[in-house]
DNA sequence: AATGAATGAGTTTTCATTCAT
DNA sequence: CATGAATGAAAACTCATTCAT
């Protein structure tokens, strides 16, 4: 199911089950979220997660097959949290006006990125093309998430909806994510989110008229 | 002036004044794009760059006192293309309504990202934390473009006017460089860009009734 | 203490500690030593010096940060054995007539440089101008040692002393290095050690004048 | 004759003989020298010389061979002014009381040292083992010199002045080129002339007495 | 399982030297 | 002859990965 570990299981690698290899997968997996998110990709050298993780570099390739395996399952996890995050503030969101189901919406797009800033852009910028799937599969579950609900609270069909979702995911996404980049003071200012907001209102009210008109 | 330039003399490597020389440095930098956009940083060493230039690698590093040089010449020329672009296309972006203006502004936007995506997204890749600058500072003159754009046209006050300006190209600028990256089908769709224009419409309006009310 | 090991530690290299890495830290240093010491500093390359110690390149940057620090740590360990000579030779020659003195003197300058002395020499050639201070060393050593001999002795006070060893070492040291370099085989010749001894007695002598009238 | 000039004839360049030629070959040669006793053997690229002579690096190898040609034609150069300081220095040097003439000795070697002190050093470290003739003829001169005033002042037969001439010249000059080092200041001072005199004093005064008794 | 020493292919970069203009 | 762009062999150094202990 998760790409991560079939890929660890093609390769012989050992889904750790037992309290101490859950205890040195772990430790790894923090070690280069730490170290991709404080210093980059290029220090996020094997050598060096597994020192900074406090385990010798052989432990690592007993629970990774690769690198590549130990980065995807890097994204799995942080992807995993953000989503966590994003279903949990999502939970509700329909309920009230359209202007408060959207401020949800900001909300938790907002505390989505909240999770791990600096690791998510790392990870944008470690993860080869060809597999930014870990991280494009967030986005794409915000998309039906967010589609869901339009469908539900606003009587949106599946198309209009779905579009609406996948421009606002993105739009709101990338502004998100360069803004806690550049400025990320800015980034608390309830300016910002008000703006986002509205942006919503419009984008849904757009699909509306273009569904029924 | 121009920083690449400034940095590649600093470091003593020689100013191309032949023909010969221009044509060289030309041949690099369109060797680097070409293995940037199609095999990611990964693929772009020095010695591919070199070869698919069609020259030795002495010779690249006559003109670029290192990698990092070669990445921030190519940098800083992409930019000055899609800013060139972006510019050409916001040109007589102010006449009409404010609907037809933002449908330039979007189209705008649009014919910037056309320019070379992939090599876009690569720089994105490429270019470690600090030294964005070149993209962020394409970034900003697009801010500033659209600013002045709002400013003139609608009256709005410095600070409304920059700040719409910012969400309406780090949204947009997000929502683009996502599509073309993941649906380059779509990216042709005119709906795509009538959300857009919708989405700057309202926004516009959104800050006229805040600056105003 | 020692500056080598502080320089490697500095750049993060391991220090040795299983038996494995002692023995390839030492064939490393053996290796250098062997190829500055026959073929020159040009000759001795990193790769040059892995192969020869038959060890993988990359092992030779496990032990040190950078091929100067493992010249460096050579020219410690050479200086060190010289020292270790020098001063064993020099234990007890301060018995007897001040002409046996001097000749127990010239006899362990002698035996230092017999050490390694085509080492010795590439060592003085490779070292730039800046770190020589390894080998300084070993004359300061021998300044102090040769020093305090002759305040012992002679009763020579601390300035005509010092001077005395200074001028000495320097003079013996250099005619000791040339000859073994040029004319290997009348290093042995006991004509030599004697015009040397002679030189030893006359300079403390007309120290002794010179501190006495 | 000139070792430098056949290797430049062998290989096939043409020995400087008109204006510009001459003076192009000068610069090389000036240039040269600034870099290597301002900056060490290491900065002393070809390209370097070439610059700083303000002449392509074509020119160069118009009137060298290779790199090994030009620093040895310095190294000629350098040895042939040295030669030329001791051999005016050492002119009336006979004269006088054995003490006197041994002051005028040392005041020669002290002389030809200070022509270019840090070039020196650097053709020392420059020259490889095999090459280090030029230098070495030097010292071949300076010992033929004084043991020919040594055996026409002192009435001493061949062999012990030769050998005395070459214990002389050795230690004299280690301790010389040790001291301009790493003293520079102390070199000037006429304590270390006196002390230099008075081995050559004693050394000439052993010579007598091993051959007459 | 864990360890960490060892590996070596692959990268960046330099510099003596050539040769077309 | 002079020029300087171009060359490429070779050097220093990195880092993902293996394997003996």
């Amino acid at each position: 199911m998760k790409p991560a570990a079939q890929k660890t299981a093609r390769k012989g690698r050992r889904r750790p089950v037992q309290g101490r290899s859950q205890a040195t997968v772990e430790a790894l997996l923090a070690a280069a979220a730490q170290i991709l998110a404080r210093h980059g990709p290029d220090a996020a050298t094997t050598n060096a997660i597994a020192e900074r993780a406090g385990v010798s570099i052989g432990s690592l390739y007993q629970y990774f097959a690769d690198k590549e395996a130990l980065i995807d399952a890097l994204a799995e996890q942080h992807v995993a949290e953000m989503s966590a995050v994003l279903a949990g503030a999502l939970a509700g969101a329909g309920e009230g006006t359209l202007a408060e189901a959207a401020g949800r919406i900001v909300a938790a797009i907002v505390a989505a990125h909240r999770v791990d800033p600096r690791l998510h852009h790392a990870l944008h910028q470690a993860l080869p093309r060809a597999r930014m799937s870990a991280i494009d599969r967030l986005e794409d579950g915000a998309v039906t998430q967010v589609s869901a609900l339009l469908q539900a609270r606003e009587g949106l069909s599946a198309d209009p909806a779905g579009r609406t979702a996948l421009v606002l995911v993105r739009a709101l996404g990338g502004l998100v994510r360069t803004t806690i980049r550049r400025d990320p003071e800015w980034f608390a200012d309830p300016a910002l989110a008000r703006v986002m907001t509205r942006v919503i209102v419009d984008c849904v009210a757009a699909a509306r008229e273009e569904s029924c008109g």
